[in-house]
DNA sequence: TTATGTTATGTTATATAATAACATGTTGGA
DNA sequence: TCCAACATGTTATTATATAACATAACATAA
């Protein structure tokens, strides 16, 4: 049998990588994380993950019910948004405000803000470490209790961008 | 007449200051930029900026429209969504993704990438200048040409961090 | 002035996203 | 065994946003 090479952008930058391993990868580390901290990995939750790591693109709500619906599960809208805030508490996955849509985690295990550059032309979308840019150089910002942070940068990514410098 | 002093923790700052100045000033600001850049300052988009000054609280469209019908415009959504179009591609008025709501901004006329700290206590919302933390302190970001930036920052505000050392 | 293109406003209907409220199932101890 | 906690399931509803189309206002060129 072939090895079929799932080639995305994912993780912490826009390079190519082996998706499979990577899919595994990040299904161990939530598998171990659930263990040890005496968390239930349902065959509901370890679908919906799974569902995200595939392609580690961002999916709407409803587009994972759908793909539920497909594969045997219950599809009623509370069903994905309970799973994907549990997932999202967790932190195994990402909530993308500016899409309405949710993403597997790059860094799971890693504490971290998380942080998204996404690509508007070819919808990709990355996930970088954001604590460098924390605090913000504000003196507004230097009194501010920082529990969560939002942060979505929307513009053109390399491959994308046709106009750069080879 | 006794001056009526709004207090509100907004702009650069949670800090307070007179808000009726605030409001003439912005509203002057934006009467200037309009005509010098032939854009229509109609009434209803001039009410609509005026709603989102006035108390400089982010507020949903559906809350707009409801006071828009109370003060006799049209109510239905299209009516307040495009205009908020406008204010907000004109950089009048920015979205706060993580609320679904706008509102005014504090450095209109001034190039800058909007940032929030939002206050999960007490619910205000300060708007902060962000080039500094910008472009984020990763490779992966290096090559990423920028064109918009979400940054909402959620936590407990100076004001409401009562563990705090005063 | 009239014709014409453009922009703004208005309406109805609908799409999309998220939650409330409540019922049932499952599981792991006291 | 019983109970408590949690997970899943259902129906209905709320909240947010847009599509599609109609009319009005306004500038400007014929």
């Amino acid at each position: 049998m072939k090895t079929k090479i799932n080639v995305n952008y994912i993780g912490s930058s826009f390079d190519r990588h082996n998706h499979e391993i990577c899919n595994e990868h990040y299904t161990n580390k939530m598998e171990k994380y659930c263990d040890e901290n005496s968390l239930k990995l349902t065959p509901l939750r370890r679908k919906v993950f799974e569902i995200l790591i595939r392609d580690h693109k961002p999916l709407g709500a409803y587009q994972i019910l759908a793909i539920l619906k497909k594969e045997g599960f219950a599809s009623s809208p509370p069903i994905a948004y309970r799973v994907l805030d549990f997932l999202v508490e967790k932190g195994f996955v990402h909530k993308i405000q500016g899409l309405n849509s949710f993403i597997a985690c790059s860094f799971a295990g890693c504490e971290h803000l998380p942080a998204f550059i996404i690509c508007r032309k070819c919808d990709n979308v990355a996930e970088i470490k954001s604590e460098n840019t924390f605090p913000p150089a504000s003196d507004t910002a230097l009194d501010f209790k920082i529990e969560e942070a939002m942060i979505e940068i929307l513009g053109i990514c390399p491959a994308c961008d046709v106009s750069r410098v080879i």
